[in-house]
DNA sequence: TTCTAAATTTAGCTATGACTAATATATAAG
DNA sequence: CTTATATATTAGTCATAGCTAAATTTAGAA
C-alpha cells in the first residue's frame, strides 16, 4: 500500500488507458494519443514509466493492461473526473467545459475539497420551495 | 495587447511579486522563494523570464517591480485567487487548504467556469430557509 | 574603514514531458 | 507469400523548472 505518487501527466494516461479499455476493450498507443492530443512516442515512454510503477503491462507492439493496482489507481482518477465534472455542470458549465476543465482539477484538489463538492453534489438541487418534504422534484 | 500566455509556475511568480509588493511595499528574491517554497536561484531564473516578458523590471541586486502589463495580469491572477479561495469557503473548506487548492485552480480553469464560480459565489448564501424571492435562477 | 554575513546572481546538473526522425514489427491487400 | 501501410518503439532534441555550488554584490558589525 505503498501510495504511488503520481504526476498528473501520468494519471492522464492510466486514466485514459482506463476509458478506452471501458470504451473498446483495449487500449492502444495510437488511441491514447488521438484521446489526449499527443504523438505516439510521448505515450510509449509515458507507458515505460508506468509499467516501471507497476501500474500497466504490455506484450511488446499491442494494447496496454492495468495490473489490479493499476486498475485501483485509475478508477479513482476517473471517478474524481466524473465527480468533478458533475459538480461543474450543477453550476451551470457547460458540458465541454466541464470535461476539460474536471480533467485538470481531478489532479490537483485536496481531500477535504473533493468532500466538499462531493457534499455539494450529493445535495438537492433546487431547495427552493420546500427542501425537505420527500423527492417532490423528479431526478 | 498580446496576452501574454504565462505558464502555471510563472503566473505564480508574478503573482506573489505583486502580493509582497502589497503586503511589505517590496518583492524581495529571498521573500518569494520562502513563500512559494523554492530556493532563491529558481526565483531568479523566472524573474529573469517575466523580464524578457517584459511583465517586471528589478534593479540588479534589488528589489522587484512590476511594469503596468505586470501589474494588470497579476492582479488578474490574484483576482481569480481571491474568488477561488472564497468558493471553496463557502462549500466547507478550511481555509488553509481553499488557499492551497485556489492556488492550483487558479491557473487552469477556462473563462466560462470562471464566471459560473462567480455568480455561485454572489448568490445568496443559504436560501434554504426561505427562497427570499423568485430572483435566483432565470434560464 | 574593514571585514563578515546575507542576499543575489551565474553556471551547470537533473528530471519531466513534449517533439521529430528513423527503425522495427504487425496487419492487411494483392 | 509478398509487400505496402499502419502501428509501435527507439534514439535523440528541446523547453520548463527545479536544484546545488560557487561567485558577486550589498550591507551591517567590529
Amino acid at each position: 500500500m505503498e501510495q504511488v505518487k503520481l504526476s498528473q501527466s501520468l494519471e492522464d494516461y492510466l486514466e485514459m488507458v482506463h476509458m478506452l479499455r471501458l470504451a473498446n476493450g483495449i487500449a492502444r498507443v495510437r488511441d491514447i494519443a488521438a484521446a489526449l492530443k499527443v504523438k505516439m512516442p510521448s505515450v510509449a515512454k509515458a507507458v515505460i514509466e508506468l509499467k516501471k510503477l507497476g501500474l500497466v503491462t504490455q506484450e511488446p507492439y499491442s494494447g496496454i493492461e492495468l495490473t489490479s493496482e493499476g486498475a485501483l489507481v485509475a478508477s479513482q482518477i476517473l471517478n474524481r473526473h466524473i465527480l468533478l465534472k458533475g459538480f461543474l455542470i450543477k453550476l451551470g458549465v457547460s458540458e465541454a467545459i466541464a470535461d476539460k476543465d474536471a480533467c485538470c482539477m481531478e489532479h490537483i484538489l485536496s481531500a477535504e475539497t473533493l468532500e466538499k463538492i462531493e457534499e455539494f453534489v450529493n445535495t438537492p438541487n433546487e431547495p427552493s420551495k420546500k427542501s425537505k418534504t420527500a423527492k417532490s422534484t423528479k431526478k
